[in-house]
DNA sequence: ACGGCATCGGGATACGGTTCCCGAGCCGAC
DNA sequence: GTCGGCTCGGGAACCGTATCCCGATGCCGT
């Protein structure tokens, strides 16, 4: 006697067919009530297909639909951390404006692995996602164009298409988008402000040596000080993974070896929280002894005190950058199968200093 | 005379019957050789197909895989705000997990929106996933016990299942999860630390009314109190919401109407972060004239100056808890359609005081 | 030499929707 | 009165994969 048209027992699977059954209409009638297609229905149908939706609690299954070619558009967001503030605020722009549109995120993190990056990236693939999104800063290898090239390319032919976010654009005619921030720029300007306020011996604590992000912010400093006429000293370099030890290891040695600079130019705040840590271990004042920037404005930075004067960067807005740029292109699709000449697009956002209370001119001028 | 030959033409889906036709097989002999069953298959066969899986560049469609039965599980993660540091460690824990078992993270975030929530809870329905995790403490309305349960019954008719992660575990038989974790010892510990320095003035910060952390830890501080005999002095407590700006309003506000206190215990490391930056602009030191406790332990915590003594909670074993959680049970769902009787659970891990700088006795003791 | 078993490939079907296409009913207009 | 057009419902053909079931082949033992 336990037949399924009892409804009560039907556990499981709630079909569409349970529906029409229970509704007394097809199966395609359920379909175009629910799918909010234009199609016409009738209200006495329309209404009856909902009171069984509710009774039954149907909701209808999404890898189906996804395979008779509806189904939501998903974004893939792919993360090296997601604990990093800057991630994370990218993460939240690319999220929110994927809601904002109806589309779903799907988040994969990496763990700075090249290895699960490309796992990930064939997992998102079988996914049939509509955007993949590629976050944080990259090891600008040859292979890492190559690499980059071929998912591009990939995803391309499956209809998805591959957005880059704070990473190394991509040479040649590669169908992706990178969305970036001026960078180099930001660097030059903070560095500018402690030039300009009359430091002269600058401690420099760009990061991890072959990272594209590090790269570019000491570009950036060492251009300032060809514009200010001032040498440019490699021995207060320090170089270090972008984390508060590093921050605080580098301080502490420079303290040892070189300890006439009068400030620290750091390549992130979180670094220069650890800078201020050591400084202050030492028995030195900041700003009054030493000063201090960072770079990022996350929160952190005006959590610290002094408040970090750093380098805003748009994180949340690259993200819904990011998500825009990949919604406009997948609408364009539609039109020809013969690729635009736009194949590949390069965002650049803006940056600029945030003057908080981290800086002050050094002592023997004041 | 590297062609693609007949590939450039398959531009669109790649399906397994393309692979089937060019390498002279069945589509389900590709099926065989793809989804490592154990159906054995020869070596001639294997080879031939992987080869044109490769020349393709196929990847199976998740979507058709779902429907057919196979399929990757998926667990869904809803969350307030992607942006807090305890939620992107639990978030972590829970994505770490789910990686490690080969399973995908979708991610969702409801910005404090009941609404919003049940709508996601919906959409994750609709995609299937074996567990949905909600993170983030709620508002303990009656309401809220009412739509959980919905929630969870829901979830588990259709197979999946609810994890509730430092959220009120639910009333009654409902099929879901809680991971907790000690929250008001955790309040009690960190101000008996306070009290046992000699404290006896302690401004408390607990954060929002409404908010069951908040009321967690208020009773733990409360309790504390009274095992050491001191009268709690509710005009010492201060509302308002978890973020670093009520901290600095708070402090700011008491310094002109109780200003004879000697301790912060703010209800979270933002808020002390907020708290020690309102002390530090009246031009008191910390924790030399003031002393001031966080909550949470996240990584801001050892990042301030002094470094935040706190109530360190396992928000990433969390994650991980609630993962392993949502996996037994879905093993375990396969014996019997019959109910077991531990249909709810509530797994609790504890918490600790991490004693760092920020906590000194009160200076007229000294 | 022959039956039987193990090995392996293929056709057919199911998964749960969406949508094309057709047809029935109804109304208004000539 | 008839015909055309419009409204709306249903049958059926997909979407791409996994798997059941059956048949073919080859090898071994007796």
């Amino acid at each position: 006697m336990n037949q399924r048209k009892t409804t009560s027992d039907v556990v499981g699977r709630v079909t569409i067919r349970d529906v029409a059954e229970r509704a007394g209409v097809s199966a395609a009638s359920v379909s175009r009530v629910l799918s909010s297609s234009n199609y016409p229905v009738s209200d006495t149908v329309r209404s009856r297909v909902m009171q069984v939706v509710r009774d039954l609690d149907y909701v209808t299954n999404a890898h189906a639909r996804s395979l008779a070619g509806a189904g939501t558009p998903t974004v893939a967001i792919l993360i090296n951390n997601v604990t990093s503030a800057a991630f994370a605020h990218i993460a939240k722009g690319v999220e929110g404006a994927a809601t904002l549109r109806g589309w779903l995120s799907l988040v994969g993190t990496t763990g700075d692995d090249p290895e699960r990056e490309l796992a990930l990236v064939n997992l998102m693939r079988q996914q049939g996602v509509a955007a993949v999104v590629l976050l944080g800063g990259a090891y600008d290898y040859d292979e890492y164009q190559l690499r980059m090239a071929r998912f591009a390319r990939s995803l391309d032919a499956a209809g998805s298409h591959l957005v880059l976010v704070g990473r190394p654009s991509l040479q040649g005619d590669v169908p992706a988008t990178t969305v970036d921030y001026d960078n180099e720029s930001g660097a030059y300007a903070m560095a500018g402000h402690l030039l300009s306020a009359g430091h002269r011996r600058i401690l420099a604590l760009p990061g991890p040596a072959e990272l594209s992000t590090a790269q570019g912010r000491l570009n950036g400093a060492r251009r300032a000080f060809e514009a200010y006429g001032v040498p440019f000293d490699r021995g207060l370099v320090r170089r270090g993974p972008y984390d508060d030890a590093y921050g605080y290891a580098a301080v502490e040695a420079a303290l040892h070896e070189t300890p006439d600079f009068t400030a620290v130019l750091a390549g992130t705040d979180v670094v220069a929280a650890g800078a201020m840590q050591a400084l202050r271990a030492a028995g030195l004042r900041v700003p009054e002894d030493v000063s201090i920037t960072g770079y990022d404005d996350i929160p952190l930075a005006s959590q610290l005190t002094p408040q970090l004067t750093t380098v805003h960067v748009p994180y949340e807005e690259m993200g819904r950058v990011a998500l825009r740029a990949a919604a406009d292109r997948r609408k364009g699709a539609g039109a020809a199968a013969g690729r635009k000449s736009s194949d590949s697009e390069h965002l650049v956002l803006g940056t600029h200093v945030v003057v908080r209370d981290s800086v002050r001119p050094p002592k023997r001028l004041r």
